[in-house]
RNA sequence: GGGCCUAUAGCUCAGUUGGUUAGAGCACCACGUUUACACCGUGGGGGUCGGGGGUUCGAGUCCCUCUGGGCCCACCA
């Protein structure tokens, strides 16, 4: 509410020396005492701004491209906070998954053994591995809550560097909402959602052809795949035709699947191998018949035209053995190794003892050793011959993905469903991306699903699956009868806690039951980041006031993981999309043009950032690259945001030097509180062409910056403030000075403080987004530290009076700036006097020119100024006369 | 194989529906101890807008094409 009060005759806080040393934890501490960034539980939702914040991996450190993203989004908060909205903006710490697994075994020496009872008093027997991973040996295996617990508490310490981060670089984060995507709520809230799935028929079991890490040993999802170019090299291998006539030859990148071979294929269109459709071929070594069948995804022109199938090679072995109804003959076990036993239907003495040459070896080697054998035969022509092509990854692995069949959990999210596809493609055109053409990741991504969401991980660090079934007379699990817990009981661990209708002793017993030994995928607790944190489960009134989010921002590479899966869940549990806007925010790259990440080693750390150069430098540079677009790493911006905020400090410290009782430079609005009827009354006393033209301008400017926050757009908005503000420093400032000062009088120099306080208030707002701590600094100078610049109203143009012509500063900055360059080339200082000067100015400036001459020849010190109309169209100095010294 | 982004001064980038002589900062050069600021100020030099073609009175901007860089997707025998 607005509030007359009066201004102190003296500013007393102003430094002598102004500096940003130590600002960021002076306001850290300012701003959590007060509360400033304090979200109003019960505000309604259109009050409300929520941002789904991207909760950071804990275990691994943050890297300047998280600096960079993340004051985008405070850029964001900070504009709608001052916009009147209760901004909902938490923080999460990401603590899920394969990285603190990883971490924990060897920080702590132990592994998780889920079939372990929990150990209250559980000590574990090392703190502090950090370096080499200890081998499973020396790991003492512990119970997946004792894990679990481990986690939590080495993640503890992590989120707390974080945090300290976040808070030296000004996140205007509420920090009393924190989560952790492995907390008991985040916990529950995707095992409530697992069982609403399941419920609606969305999650189902399936024993199928998985993608598989022989590394991590558990199966992977499509989103988590990647490609990699791999040497490898073809293998041209005959099969014997039973009819009589000559071999059939295929190439084959991978020879040591020759035992798992069920079909050669062929296109059926191709002339070469019409009468072996429907024939037998035998498989070279092994002796296996296998049919030659016919499929419209065999390519004539690929190798000799003729593939053999195995189960399971790749994904289109996958897609043949499903459409044609081959046999399946895995020879792969989850260790990636060869099964020690052959499959069915490999009966022959040779082909046996083929097999057993290839038992238990890796892929690799087998492959190896299968060439061997193929060349004592006479199986293989010629030499392999090297090519390179890609092959399919784990994201995080480091060995080729194998196909293994194996029993796992699905979320429908389209990849089968067409018509739940065509839903989330609209739910995609419906969400605002910003930029706009990172749609079109998304598009392609649902476009190109070809299986559902396989959500079971065989890992022991997660949310795990919260599921029991129930063993049969003899000890077999019935999985088309699942045993769930009550929603009340969440979150449950299946692997030592008891299903209701059982005692714990039945656990593994016939008759009894067993746990789910399986978690879900860390995505399936990050795409219910909205539900965690605006409290689906829990809070209802928190959830109505903050759902669907306004906001998720995130990085462009895992819009097929992150921002689909959220979408997918929202859609399917609330019918919406999660959030109204996506944010995508562009990768950092070295001075080489290369991605910046850790694992490329070229990181600088960003706490030493911050420290060299100051918060408010690095958010400049952050500030100063557009959504989407990848940024530099530029030290050289950072330097002009430093700068940028020191002349802040001056600048204000300059103007504040003329306030006293006679002038009101407050716009007296708070945020929360509404327009104040009376702010014209401050206008009143600003009656000089020239300040006026500086006000009308900058009500121009609180337009563009205004139009353009609210479009996302916050590079835009810094430019047009940023350039203003040279400008009114360099030369309205200056143009002003001694008026200010009062050597034209009382009138004039009232016009001239008023004009300042009123920029000076207007400006300290525009920059508080981007340079928090600068601009709060000056708040309290001339305010004091109880009210913050924070929580002020943002500026609007009615704020200014509109009378003015900005023309007249234009012009006034061009005239000075000629007689500038006149005392420049004659290598005198800028105050050697001018006894007079004629500038020729085109037609339509002499106007606005000899609008503000006073002013220019105090600032020129000029003490004769001639203005003549010029048809030309630059200003120029005709005649300059200098003073006798 | 399909698609997206991008190419403007030595560097980092603006250039909003096509419209005077293409801008800024950094860097560079010159000058200046100006009581807001030496973590400074003032001024200056510097670009055939990736190449080629086209549309237009007019193209950095629109169209075609080629090339370089970055990225996404794809059934990888």
């Amino acid at each position: 509410m607005s509030q007359q009060r009066p201004l102190p005759s003296q500013l007393p806080n102003i430094p002598d020396r102004p500096s940003l040393d130590g600002l960021e934890a002076k306001w850290d501490q300012i701003w959590s005492n007060q509360g400033v960034y304090t979200f109003r539980h019960g505000t309604p939702r259109d009050q409300v701004y929520s941002i789904d914040t991207p909760p950071p991996t804990v275990s691994g450190s943050l890297h300047v491209g998280h600096v960079f993203s993340y004051t985008h989004t405070d850029i964001v908060a900070r504009f709608w906070r001052m916009r009147g909205k209760q901004v909902f903006y938490p923080m999460g710490w990401d603590d899920n998954g394969l990285p603190t697994e990883r971490r924990v075994q060897n920080y702590y020496a132990v592994r998780c053994d889920p079939s372990l009872p929990y150990d209250p008093t559980f000590v574990p027997p090392q703190e502090g591995g950090e370096g080499k991973p200890s081998d499973a040996a020396h790991q003492l295996p512990v119970s997946r809550r004792n894990f679990v617990e481990l986690c939590e508490r080495l993640t503890a310490q992590d989120e707390k560097q974080f945090e300290a981060l976040w808070r030296h670089l000004g996140l205007s984060v509420d920090w009393g909402q924190t989560y952790q995507t492995i907390d008991a709520n985040a916990r529950a809230t995707s095992q409530l959602a697992f069982l609403r799935n399941l419920r609606r028929g969305e999650a189902y079991q399936r024993l199928a052809p998985t993608l598989w890490d022989v590394t991590f040993r558990t199966a992977v999802a499509q989103a988590e795949l990647e490609d990699r170019i791999r040497p490898g090299a073809y293998h041209r291998v005959g099969f014997e035709r039973l009819d009589g006539y000559g071999p059939v030859f295929i190439e084959t990148t991978r020879p040591e699947l020759l035992p798992a071979c069920v079909a050669l294929v062929a296109h059926p269109d191709d002339t070469r191998y019409q009468e072996l459709f429907g024939q037998l071929v035998r498989v070279p070594l092994f002796g296996l018949e296998v049919p030659v069948v016919s499929h419209r995804l065999a390519e004539p022109d690929k190798g000799s035209g003729i593939a053999m199938v195995c189960t399971f090679g790749d994904v289109t072995d996958v897609i043949w053995w499903r459409e044609l109804n081959l046999p399946a003959r895995a020879i792969l076990g989850w260790d990636g190794r060869i099964l020690p036993e052959p499959p069915a239907g490999l009966d022959s003495a040779a082909g046996q003892a083929a097999y057993g040459e290839l038992a238990g070896l890796t892929a690799f080697s087998a492959r190896q050793r299968v060439v061997q054998l193929l060349r004592q035969s006479g199986d293989l022509v010629g030499d392999p011959q090297p090519i390179e092509h890609p092959v399919k990854f784990f994201e995080r692995g480091d060995k080729p993905l194998e196909i293994i069949p194996t029993r796992q959990w699905y979320l429908s999210n389209g990849g089968v469903d067409q018509a739940l596809r065509q839903q989330l493609m609209r739910r995609g055109n419906e969400l605002n991306w910003f930029p706009d053409f990172m749609r079109v990741r998304y598009q392609n991504w649902v476009e190109g699903l070809n299986s559902d969401w396989l959500i079971s991980r065989q890992r022991f660090f997660g949310v795990p699956l919260p599921v029991w079934y129930q063993l049969d007379q003899s000890g077999q699990p019935d999985y088309d009868h699942p045993v769930l817990p009550d929603e009340s009981d969440l979150p449950v661990d299946p692997a030592t806690d008891t299903p209701h209708g059982y005692q714990p002793e039945q656990r593994g017993l016939p008759g009894g039951f067993m746990a789910d030994p399986d978690v879900m995928d860390t995505w399936a607790t990050s795409s219910l980041t909205p539900q965690i944190a605006c409290g689906w489960r829990n809070d209802p009134a928190l959830f109505a006031s903050t759902f669907p989010m306004d906001l998720r921002p995130q990085a462009q590479d895992i819009i097929r993981t992150w921002l689909f899966s959220t979408v997918v869940r929202a859609h399917l549990e609330q019918a919406t999309l999660p959030f109204y806007n996506a944010a995508i925010s562009g990768f950092i790259l070295d001075p080489n043009r290369k991605k910046m990440s850790k694992s490329k080693g070229n990181v600088v750390t960003p706490m030493n950032l911050l420290e060299e150069f100051g918060s408010d430098a690095v958010r400049y540079w952050a500030a100063a690259a557009r959504l989407g677009t990848d940024a530099a790493f530029d030290t050289g911006q950072m330097k002009v945001g430093r700068r940028l905020a020191i002349k802040i400090l001056n600048a204000s410290k300059f103007v504040l030097s003329f306030l006293d009782g006679s002038v009101d430079g407050s716009v007296d609005r708070s945020v929360d509180g509404s327009a104040d009827a009376s702010v014209a009354s401050t206008w009143l006393d600003v009656t000089n062409p020239v300040d006026l033209a500086m006000l009308a301008e900058l009500r121009s400017v609180i337009s563009r910056a205004t139009d353009a926050l609210a479009a996302y757009d916050h590079t835009r908005a810094l430019e047009v403030t940023e350039t203003f503000f040279w400008t009114f420093c360099d030369d309205y400032i200056e143009l002003v000075k001694a008026r200010a000062h009062g050597e034209a009088g009382p009138a004039g120099a009232a016009s001239a403080r008023q004009a300042m306080a009123l920029a000076l208030t207007t400006l300290l707002r525009l920059f508080a987004p981007f340079q928090p701590f600068a601009t709060a600094e000056v708040w309290s100078w001339w305010h004091g530290s109880e009210e913050s610049v924070h929580r002020q109203a943002w500026p609007t143009p009615e704020d200014l009076p509109a009378t003015g012509d900005p023309a007249i500063l234009a012009a006034a900055g061009a005239v000075l700036g000629v007689l500038r360059r006149a005392k420049s080339e004659a290598k005198v200082s800028m105050r050697t006097e001018l006894a007079s000067a004629s500038v020729g100015v085109p037609t339509a400036l002499t106007g606005p020119a000899t609008a503000a001459k006073a002013d220019i020849m105090a600032a020129g010190r000029t003490l004769e100024l001639t203005l003549t109309a010029s048809d030309n169209d630059i200003i120029e100095l005709t005649a300059v006369e200098f003073a006798q010294t």
